[in-house]
DNA sequence: GGCATCACG
DNA sequence: ACGTACGTGATGCCG
């Protein structure tokens, strides 16, 4: 049996300070600012402690805050001693959570020092004849050596680790370790700020040490000392006394707990698993395995889900007498991208039975009536992929009401993750594979055996409906359930329909337009190299920097990690100096929409001629949709070449109509902020920048200047995003002198939005989120990081969060709304896209008119948000309208 | 796989 | 003194 016992202050400190305070390198954080750097050390310390000393027992002692029995008898003990970073302080919580994952105790008590818990087990322990191995930072533990004790020390940082014990201990320490508080009241200890006596250094304490042993034998022979030591030996005799008894580890401490408290608790590897990704230890994921357990090998079974797995029942017979009752239901895929794939079956997950149905059975009736029957409720993953890919086979998946992965979004939208083990192992143990371990990735990507995707398909079901109630119990608690079930939930099938039904590209044309950019290309590409004079990639960033920066030494801009910043702004201020950074603008600008928007396009066209986007329902954290493969919620419209792709954009049916909000943000800031002026402004149909720039500049509406008018629009805008004037005076080329009046000029106009605006930062600090008019949460922990720059991020989120999100609310409700409306006016034009505040849809001619006001209809009147919301209507025979 | 760049709202 | 507007996705380079 092998104690270990770990001085955890200690530790700490070694580990922060070792990654600390590193001239040019900033502590390590997870990307939300929690610091980790301690916690990093002290677990790959632990870790690696483990692995080789293999302990059957472990403590981890802490210090207290509280003072102890030394501080009594001594004022000044450790008076000096800085307070511990904050940076280091708010890592120990987790620090105590790992322990815990790893079924290690751990103890502080107060009144004591943890070197005294340390000392009382190591009493205990070799009474016991166990061995001890005491892990600390702090060379006064060695005074605990001894033929059943060994003492580990930090050498360089945590890892390195210095073996002490009674074998070699006088080698290198020149006294035995009885006398190191003897050495120490010699010396003293400027660390604790315990005096010794004076004039006494390590030499002559060694020699003291060699000549009487301990401190109380040289006091009774203090005669025996030479020169003006004695003198001070005698004087000081009390001082050192004192020390002495101070800087002996206190070994009897009354402890309610034994050596078996101490005893290794097995871990569950889903836990630690979890813990390292929550603090983005992801490299500690993979040597989860080589940790050993306490039976050394993992017991995989053991509690890790309560209830027994259910196992994949194949007969179709068994299924079909379930059809009445409700199921989960999980579809299996033969390619990542669902518009792609082929159906390989569906595993439903009834209330006691699991089956998997092949393909080949889902065109039987009796499977496509349950499917399609609206009156039996079925939960999902994903409602979105499986009614997609079903749609394709020609069934019309009805009665969904619960999909987890848009309950996870809606409880918080930062739990939501690729891996389904992280999500599920967020509210329960969960051994579910990754699906690469069942599909293999990249070019390892293969279809497995029936019998491995069947289960595994079901197995996701499991837990499907196991958390779907601690989901709805969440939901309900935070009033958010209709934020899923009215909106979420019915707006999945409306994104299925629009994904389905595609948006048509003409394919001829996008080439045609390619052809275009390409020459154009290879003439800026030659005029580059001529007007360098020397030939290189410019598609290097650091290539173009050597050549501009270096070769033609125009003046360095910003520096970026990587060296000097070639960004667009960099290069359109050398734009007026010289010939080459405006020709890399331009190149740049058609090697842009040529490589992402022609060729990239172009391989995202399916054989029916149309892109099949596919939305992220649960991805943004603001509430907002994004688009994949292809993303159609980027594709330009700022520059007229970038236009050109637009137009290849076209109808499937025989016109594409397009319906944007007006300003919709900016509305949503006057209503939440209940400005006057500003509603006033948005109900009459005003101008909101025109009427700003009339207001700051104190002019009549007729005078206001287009600078005037766009510098109006960049304090708008620049609100919803949090701007500070240094921000405002970049973008508007001015001082920040200038932007910070222009600030205050804007607060004293509409006084409403600057209480607003502190109003919604403070409510978000004390509560730790923000809410949108739909009650979706977005939580802001960078709130209370003591980084300045991530708190001040933090609050930007905490402004501009609300408002984007409630936008992406409406438009949502909007969607849902108009979705029904065509449906049940029988029209067949059809939605086909969202880019945030804008439709778009596929028309049939005869039905333009009454499609354009059911939109305008829908979209306006979607909510009511005590301001007008304006949409405009336009349409066209490509997107470039 | 991270970084820089640039497309959109 | 800090470090600098919110939210995304696709691409090519480079270690």
């Amino acid at each position: 049996m092998t104690v270990l016992l770990i001085d955890g202050n200690s530790i700490l400190f070694r580990a922060y300070y070792a990654t600390a305070g590193i001239p040019g390198r900033s502590i390590m954080q997870t990307k939300s600012g929690l610091y980790t750097n301690a916690l990093y050390g002290f677990v790959g310390m632990l870790i690696k402690s483990i692995s080789n000393i293999k302990p059957t027992h472990i403590l981890v002692a802490f210090d207290t805050k509280a003072k102890t029995f030394r501080h009594e008898e001594f004022d000044d003990y450790k008076a000096q001693r800085k307070p511990m970073p904050e940076e280091l302080a708010m890592q120990i919580p987790a620090i105590k959570d790992f322990l815990d994952v790893m079924g290690i105790k751990r103890l502080e008590i107060e009144g004591f020092e943890g070197d005294d818990i340390i000392g009382t087990f190591a009493k205990k322990a070799k009474r016991n004849n166990h061995d001890v191995i005491i892990l600390s930072g702090d060379k006064d533990m060695l005074q605990l050596v001894d033929d059943h004790v060994q003492v580990f020390l930090t050498r360089h940082g945590v890892s390195d680790l210095e073996v002490f014990n009674i074998d070699n201990f006088y080698d290198k320490m020149q006294i035995s370790p009885k006398q190191i508080v003897d050495f120490k009241a010699l010396t003293g200890d400027n660390s604790d700020n315990l005096p010794g006596i004076r004039g006494v250094g390590p030499k002559t304490a060694y020699q003291l040490l060699s000549q009487f042993e301990t401190i109380e034998n040289m006091f009774s022979n203090v005669d025996q000392v030479k020169g003006k030591i004695q003198q001070n030996i005698i004087e000081d005799k009390e001082i050192a006394i004192r020390t002495k008894r101070l800087a002996t580890i206190n070994c009897d401490v009354a402890l309610e707990e034994d050596i078996p408290a101490l005893k290794r608790q097995t871990f569950y590897k889903l836990e630690l698993r979890q813990f390292f990704e929550r603090y983005e230890f992801n490299h500690m994921i993979g040597k989860i395995d080589a940790i050993p357990n306490v039976e050394e090998t993992f017991i995989q079974e053991e509690s890790v889900v309560n209830s027994p797995k259910i196992e994949v029942d194949y007969s179709f017979e068994e299924a079909c007498k379930c059809f009445k009752q409700p199921s989960f239901i999980e579809v299996e895929l033969d390619h990542a991208n669902y518009h792609r794939a082929n159906v390989l079956g569906i595993s439903l997950l009834f209330e006691e039975k699991g089956f998997f149905l092949e393909k080949e059975r889902l065109f039987d009736e009796k499977v496509m009536q349950y499917l399609e029957d609206s009156s039996i409720k079925k939960g999902t993953l994903d409602s979105k992929r499986l009614i997609a890919s079903l749609a394709k086979l020609g069934i019309d998946v009805q009665g969904i009401d619960f999909d987890v992965t848009l309950g996870v979004y809606c409880v918080n939208p930062s739990h939501v993750s690729n891996s389904l083990p992280t999500m599920f192992s967020r509210m329960i143990p969960c051994d579910l594979p990754e699906i690469d371990a069942i599909y293999g990735k990249k070019a390892k990507y293969h279809v497995p055996d029936l019998t491995v995707y069947a289960q595994y398909s079901l197995d996701k079901c499991f837990y499907a409906k196991r958390i779907k109630q601690p989901l709805i119990e969440a939901l309900t608690s935070t009033d958010q359930l209709s934020l899923l079930t009215e909106m979420e939930i019915p707006l999945a099938k409306v994104l299925a329909e629009m994904e389905t039904n595609g948006f048509a590209i003409d394919k001829k044309r996008l080439v045609a337009i390619g052809e275009t950019f390409k020459q154009e290309i290879e003439r800026l590409r030659e005029e580059i190299f001529a007007k360098s004079g020397t030939e290189f990639n410019i598609d290097s960033p650091k290539q173009l920097g050597q050549v501009l920066f270096e070769k033609l030494g125009l003046s360095t801009g910003r520096k970026n990690k990587t060296g000097y910043s070639t960004a667009a702004d960099v290069l359109k201020s050398l734009a007026e100096k010289h010939d080459v950074p405006r020709l890399v603008l331009e190149y740049r600008k058609y090697v842009k929409l040529y490589n992402t928007y022609v060729t990239g396009l172009i391989e995202e066209i399916h054989p029916d001629g149309k892109v099949h986007t596919i939305f992220k329902q649960a991805l943004t954290l603001t509430g907002r949709l994004s688009s994949t493969e292809p993303n159609i919620q980027n594709i330009p419209v700022k520059t007229e070449d970038g236009r050109l792709i637009r137009s290849a954009f076209v109808p499937s049916l025989d016109v594409l109509l397009s319906a944007d909000y007006s300003q919709i943000e900016l509305r949503i800031l006057a209503s939440m902020a209940k400005s006057a002026h500003m509603i006033d402004d948005f109900n009459h149909g005003l101008d909101l920048h025109a009427s700003t720039a009339s207001k700051i500049h104190d002019v009549p509406l007729e005078e206001v200047t287009k600078d005037m008018r766009r510098y109006a629009k960049a304090v708008n805008f620049g609100i919803i995003y949090g701007m500070s004037d240094w921000g405002l005076s970049e973008t508007l080329h001015i001082s920040p002198g200038e932007a910070a009046r222009f600030i205050d000029k804007y607060f004293a106009i509409y006084p409403e939005i600057k209480v607003f605006l502190e109003k919604i930062v403070e409510e978000a600090k004390q509560k730790g989120y923000t809410t949108t008019l739909f009650n979706r949460r977005r939580y802001i922990p960078e709130l209370s990081s003591p980084n300045f720059a991530l708190r001040k991020f933090g609050e930007r989120t905490a402004l501009n969060a609300p408002i984007q999100g409630t936008a992406a609310d409406i438009i949502k409700k909007a969607m849902v709304l108009l979705n029904q409306a065509l449906k049940e006016a029988n029209l067949k034009s059809k939605l086909i896209a969202q880019v945030h505040d804008e439709l778009v849809l596929d028309v049939k001619q005869e039905e333009l008119e009454t499609v354009k006001k059911i939109v305008k209809e829908k979209m306006e009147k979607a909510t009511e948000i005590g301001v007008k919301l304006t949409v405009d209507v336009k349409s066209g025979s490509n997107w470039n309208m």
